[in-house]
DNA sequence: GTCGAATGATTAGAACAATAACGATTTGAA
DNA sequence: TTCAAATCGTTATTGTTCTAATCATTCGAC
């Protein structure tokens, strides 16, 4: 069957890209001092102001303790400050320093700046093509969690 | 500038592919006693025949040292044999056993039979849109790599 | 033959990521 | 008020994965 090689065929490319995105994830901690999570937990508290850890963990596609692991992290480096509310002693709310806001003003893109680049010079035409193929990938996948937050 | 959007966009889909293959992984992993990577190194054995873990390592997009993980856990299962060359002694081939080649031949699929199912609901245009993205974008984050394989 | 470079496999160490289990706190019902 | 259920965060455990370093072996120059 053709859709047997087919789906052979993309598990490679989905492998690729995972292992690449890995790569470039150390590259970045060499280059900054934050791996991709990292700067992606970073970001999503910078966009999200003062903000539980369920807000980080939806907003950056990672279980709960992963995102408390990171947070840890980030929180030794100073980047980060954790404080319970007083309104619901479970609830902590996390938000950046300033060493943590001058830090998120000046990375680097996430995929790396060649990646960046090569991604601009696809026309448009391209560009949605691959986003939008891209979005099914990840809809379809999602489609066998537990959780259908999908509407 | 749109671009930084659509690269952020990207980014998530990115991710979040990739958490759910982590996740479809772990299912597999209950399933049938196998780990998503565990199944792929093991399917590039039986491919691949009496093979050397460097092999391996480009077959399966990981590198040397995640495949020998692999390989000892797979040994520890009883599903392959691993023997070093009496021509080459640094060199070490790897075989499956009768029990790899009959697991192997009734495993399921590597994304689950829902994604497979989903997939193959696609019309063949569709289909191939994604396969030419994701391969795309493969490519892509491959120029990052050192060692630039492709021609 | 001997020594250094190259090659293959492996081990050491660090980071991410998930599930499962736990503790602390709040909420709601009796 | 008191106790069960729900919620939030965290810890424990396991697995994948990389880079860097290490060990054994082979190859090449001399």
């Amino acid at each position: 069957m053709a859709n047997d090689l087919e789906l052979r065929t993309l598990l490679k490319s989905i492998r690729q890209i995972a292992r690449a995105v890995d790569i470039q994830s150390r590259k970045l901690d060499r280059a900054c001092g934050l791996t991709l999570p990292q700067l992606i937990v970073l970001r999503s508290v910078g966009d999200l102001g003062e903000v539980t850890s369920r807000a980080i963990s939806i907003e950056a596609d990672l279980s709960a303790p992963t995102v408390v692991g990171i947070l840890d992290k980030l929180e030794d480096k100073g980047l980060i400050e954790r404080y319970r509310s007083l309104r619901d002693r479970r609830i902590v709310h996390t938000r950046l320093t300033p060493v943590g806001h001058d830090l998120l003003a000046g990375a680097p893109s996430p995929l790396g700046d060649d990646f960046a680049d090569a991604f601009a010079l696809l026309s448009e035409r391209e560009r949605r093509s691959v986003l939008k193929s891209v979005d099914q990938i990840a809809r379809m996948l999602a489609l066998l969690e537990p959780e259908g937050q999908a509407g």
